[in-house]
RNA sequence: GGCGGCAUAGCCAAGUGGCUAAGGCAGCGGUCUGCAAAACCGUUUGACACCGGUUCGAAUCCGGUUGCCGCCUCCA
């Protein structure tokens, strides 16, 4: 494999090693994400799936690629029916909401919409097609109105998982009696409904009977209907590998004879103890995150800090790690905004040069993403240094604006917008400056607590006092 | 039982054969400062789970041991 194309290698877990990573098409890459279930609010580890997966479209694009990105949205398997079904509303106004707040969370965590979001009720027909052709093709079998895949016709079966069927439990968590299936290793395809969902007009007629797919062929349907036969790039996490992934595989190479995707990239799971506040059943949502007063900038720090290939165990205090980095780096920015003139300095040329090289060399071997930060730290480091004693001139500090930004539009941990002040602002602080020159410490006290009330938080420094809006996302 | 992963200082975490083993947090010392908070600078703890092997040389490769974790065809 030639290297040198896009420089990138990133770990595939087909083959279990690091690939040279080389897109089917020039200058343009295909990810496809298995998206949500939208039942629920959206927890740590579905957060951290698509934080993943933003922070490898966002250095393909950083690296110049066109990235299209889709994301499927499930709102069509047991958990939508059921959910619906408690909240005493039908499927379609139910799954809207959890669809409109995964948007939301998605937002507050910087990562960037998908190109687009097939709704897998939207694909029915594409399944049902598929299911009809691996029919023909002597894939597949239906029992008592049910479509199964047969998994003994499928040679290359347990290829990404590399699991061997022989040697492997049946039956630990299946409910062998429950099925009507030649194997009890071979899966579903269509499912005929239950009384109760055709009762609520949950099912689509076909020459089998009235059925609704399955997980499996969703996500496969959707993958082939957005990018064709073959795309670059799916990602997950490391729990679909099995069964999901590999029923995918099954499934679409049992119907075109070719790879669905050429890189599985999959990520190490959040791994969460018993939190107190929260009840046992359920998993800790972005939404409780918040509600103890995390930004998402702060959760997005955590998620993408650590390498994607490594479990994450949650905790709060990592979080507060997290926020302290975070508002660290903020008053990095915000001091070089506010630093004094001072000569230019040939040294920041090569200490940009060294960050933008530490930072692709790290970036490009498989996301290493300790590295790129260290190194972000270091430039920071140097930076704080030069500004302490000798100050910035304006063409330095116009570069290294440039650099951050560059380096943020991948990592999306710094807030390097222009603060917009307001004559308000302004008045205020000369106040506070005229009141500390007479020593009034009171009115100058007043003045500080007025400001913080308009969320503006003032520094004093030797150099006069700087100030900074309270970042609140 | 099968497949896979992990073990590096007080904590988090890079490094996969060879210079003084990154970086972050905490700690300690200092600078700045009306106060406050923050920031910044400097710096300590002399860290590679255990046993054996290969090698001139191992955190890194091989074998074994211990411990922890994930998946194993409900659903997603």
């Amino acid at each position: 494999m030639d290297r040198k194309k896009t420089g990138i290698i990133l770990f595939n877990t087909m083959t279990r090693q690091k690939d040279a990573f080389m897109p089917i098409k020039d200058n343009t890459v295909s990810i496809y994400s298995c998206g949500p279930t939208v039942s629920r609010f959206i927890g740590l580890a579905g957060c951290r799936r698509y934080g993943v997966a933003d922070l490898l479209r966002r250095y393909l694009e950083f690296k110049g690629f066109t990235v299209t990105h889709i994301i499927n949205i499930t709102d069509l398997d047991d958990r939508t029916i059921q959910g619906a079904e408690a909240a005493g509303e039908d499927v379609k106004t139910f799954t809207e909401k959890y669809y409109r707040e995964f948007l939301n969370d998605m937002d507050a965590l910087r990562i960037k919409r998908a190109t687009s979001y097939p709704l897998v009720s939207q694909h029915v027909e594409e399944m049902i097609d598929i299911t009809q052709r691996l029919l023909e093709k002597g894939f597949a079998y239906e029992r008592l109105r049910s479509v199964y895949f047969d998994i003994s016709r499928f040679q290359h079966y347990g290829k990404l998982s590399r699991v061997d069927l022989d040697k492997m439990r049946v039956g630990k968590t299946v409910d062998l009696d429950n099925y009507d299936k030649d194997n009890p290793r071979d899966f579903t395809l269509l499912k005929r409904s239950t009384l109760h969902e055709l009762k609520r007009g949950i099912f689509f007629p076909t020459k089998w009977g009235n059925v609704r797919p399955s997980w499996h062929i969703e996500c496969a349907a959707v993958a082939m209907k957005s990018f064709g036969e073959t795309f670059d790039i799916q990602t997950g996490s490391m729990d679909l590998i099995f069964p999901h992934h590999e029923n995918d595989i099954a499934i679409s190479e049992a119907l075109t004879g070719k790879p669905l995707a050429n890189y599985w990239v999959h990520n190490e799971l959040v791994k969460e103890k018993n939190h107190p506040e929260i009840p046992q059943e359920r998993a800790l949502t972005l939404r409780d995150v918040f509600n103890r007063g995390y930004t998402g900038r702060e959760v997005r720090f955590w998620l993408v800090s650590m390498h994607y290939r490594k479990a994450m165990d949650f905790s709060w205090s990592k979080l507060d790690v997290a926020k302290k980095t975070v508002s660290r780096l903020d008053r990095f920015v915000d001091k070089l905004r506010t630093c004094q003139k001072g000569p230019v300095i040939g040294e920041i040329d090569q200490l940009i040069y060294d960050l933008k090289q530490k930072f692709v060399g790290a970036m490009d071997d498989d996301l290493n993403i300790s590295q790129a930060l260290a190194a972000l730290f270091d430039f920071i480091h140097s930076i704080n240094r030069i500004m302490d004693f000798q100050g910035l001139d304006l063409s330095d500090r116009t570069k290294i604006e440039d650099v951050l930004s560059g380096l943020n539009s991948v990592l999306m941990i710094m807030d390097l917008t222009e603060p917009e002040s307001s004559y308000q602002i302004e008045e205020l602080i000369r106040e506070r400056a005229a009141a500390r020159q007479k020593k009034d410490w009171a009115r100058a006290d007043h003045l500080r607590d007025e400001l913080k009330k308009l969320r503006v938080e003032v520094t004093d420094t030797k150099d006069g006092t700087t100030w900074r809006r309270i970042k609140e996302t």
